[in-house]
DNA sequence: CAGAGTTGATTAATCGATTAATCATCCCTG
DNA sequence: CAGGGATGATTAATCGATTAATCAACTCTG
């Protein structure tokens, strides 16, 4: 055999007792009818001996890996670790392993990367979908997790508010005139945080969306996104949908004198790593992933092991579909030092 | 049964067909002695029918599941997804999926997770080592990611050799006081790349070494590095071992209103997302994580299949500990804007 | 004390694929 | 035309755990 298992099996330790690899069975699992003293001696024998089931072989009997897929849109996001960490952290919590998908940054490969984790039996899937793309029923339990705007059953943080929370964040500051500043209007995280900060742009204030990659077709990748000007035309608060471009944000204006943040302010979303390290620190609003994370992961393995106990093609059909229930998680604003009253200061 | 498979099984083609299992399985795998005819026909109602093989009872019989584990000393760091990406890519590619395993930062966590992954029968496992752990024979293919200098064999890219490209580059452009701004000395990563770093420093030229983590200590986390105060001491380069610290020291620096690059040069490693999106955009050191990943997997999978072929158990024995030769992949300059002639160049 | 009910354990089937061993044909040759 | 050799397919065992069905032995109860 290529990789024989170190351990031992039920019959070994079966047969060291001299008893049945069923009753074996039993006394670990303590299912059956097995007397107190023998599935002792049973429970004792086998952790002298190191065993360990094997999940294959139990598996092929019960139809259940104990395996869960992750679905990502693109790992190369900066955004993954967080998500990665807090699934797999969930996932081994609950008993299961995750087996991880990279779509690439595609959505063909996105379905592939799908169906690979479904031939692999996985007991079921959670998904972080690429831009806008509907999750078709894949007939195993699924768990969404994008924003609450999409159509279909999902968790996610709630991005409306997170948004909602800068702008007040800001407006309490004093600032009246806001940039905010977008990757990609097909996103729909990143529309529903910008929605949420429209709404609450003060009155008598202004606010103007400033896409990158719509400035980056005319002028190039990477070119400056001309934020000088911009303060020039009066803008004192710079709120990007995350942190990336908020950070690029940050080290333009820097690089063109202008104070950040005493004379204006810039914010980000999502609290990667070096929001915390730069200097200023930036002013950021982080999602509870732990949080998402156990959400998604209890309701897949709600659905898992309600499929088993039922145990019919029936309930899979209704139930296969998607695991959790539409639920968003609040997010929480972070206040570095990127975020101050405009030099122009004239509070509320 | 809780999860069905959706397809056909053997038998259910054997049956469509009237012939024995075993003859589908030799058909479909090439193996035994099936006539042409009823192998173009088996192959034909397999398609039809959407056949796909049940991992599961493959892996309980032949003894390989065809699963790698991918443990990571912390998934939160930032350059963990070029890793898992380059790994899932690379493992995918060779029809392997990949479970991952996180030690969150802890070195007992660290054999949890080996052992957990283990216990699902991987068939084999890379691993990016915490800082200096060693990996004790684990009975079970391993390819460790680390560092050249690491005891034991593993693939890496030659961090040295990235810290000499470095310091070339740097004193090519007029450079001659430099600060090596590491994190902790305790990684072979670390002092790899600044030993190389160090064994360039040009005639007449001065290095010093500052550790983040011990001035951290003493003057609290977060806290400015007092790089104003080093610029004033004379250095004009800073060459941090990542291209988190070398964001940390651009934007102190930016922040005390020293240019960068006209009065100062800063340069990174890693090439993360964000170093080509900053202002000015970061000059930094690449390491080549495709080819790493390609080599990591090609060594495991090598062993893994050599097992099989020989089949016994002293084979494994031997090959089982350890798959991949010691072999290290040079690293690439990637010179954006923060590196020039330093403010009182005097060129080479 | 015979028959019903419990208790404790065993038997055997099952999940799905693989594979060594076996068997039935057919062909060719001496 | 009998016997050796291919050829093409089937049988049956196997991987390891689970579990329904069965069985043996013992305990009550009427």
């Amino acid at each position: 055999m290529a990789n024989p298992r170190t351990g031992s099996n039920l019959s070994q330790i079966a047969a060291t007792l001299g008893v049945s690899a069923a009753t074996v069975s039993n006394a670990l699992s303590g299912k059956g009818r097995v007397s107190a003293e023998l599935a002792e001696k049973i429970r004792a024998t086998a952790a002298e001996l190191g065993y360990t089931p094997s999940l294959t072989g139990r598996a092929l009997r019960t139809g259940r890996t104990g395996v869960l897929g992750l679905v990502l849109p693109n790992i190369a996001n900066p955004l993954f670790p967080q998500i990665a960490q807090a699934i797999e952290h969930a996932a081994s919590h609950a008993g299961y392993g995750v087996l991880i998908a990279d779509a690439r940054g595609d959505v063909a490969l996105q379905t592939d990367a799908i169906n690979r984790l479904i031939e692999r039996d996985v007991d079921g899937i959670v998904i972080v979908p690429r831009l806008g793309t509907r999750i078709a029923d894949i007939g195993c339990p699924v768990a969404v997790i994008d924003s609450p705007s999409t159509p279909g059953n999902t968790v996610s943080a709630d991005h409306w508010q997170g948004g909602q929370t800068v702008i007040e964040h800001l407006a309490s500051l004093g600032h009246r005139k806001f940039l905010l500043i977008g990757n990609n209007p097909a996103s729909n995280v990143q529309n529903d945080r910008i929605g949420g900060m429209k709404s609450r742009i003060p009155a008598g204030g202004h606010a103007e969306v400033f896409w990158i990659e719509k400035h980056e077709q005319t002028h190039g990748k990477g070119s400056l996104l001309g934020l000088k000007e911009q303060v020039e035309r009066g803008f004192t608060a710079f709120a990007a949908v995350s942190d990336l471009p908020a950070l690029r944000a940050l080290t333009e204006l820097q690089r063109a004198g202008i104070g950040v943040p005493e004379h204006v302010s810039v914010t980000g979303f999502d609290d990667l790593v070096w929001s915390s390290v730069v200097t200023p620190g930036l002013t950021t609003v982080r999602m509870d992933m732990v949080e998402i994370a156990d959400i998604a992961i209890a309701a897949l393995v709600r659905v898992i092991e309600a499929d088993t106990a039922s145990g019919f093609d029936v309930a899979r059909t209704v139930t296969g579909t998607v695991a959790a229930e539409r639920s968003s998680v609040p997010m929480q604003l972070v206040i570095r030092q990127t975020s101050a009253p405009p030099a122009n200061a004239h509070i509320a």
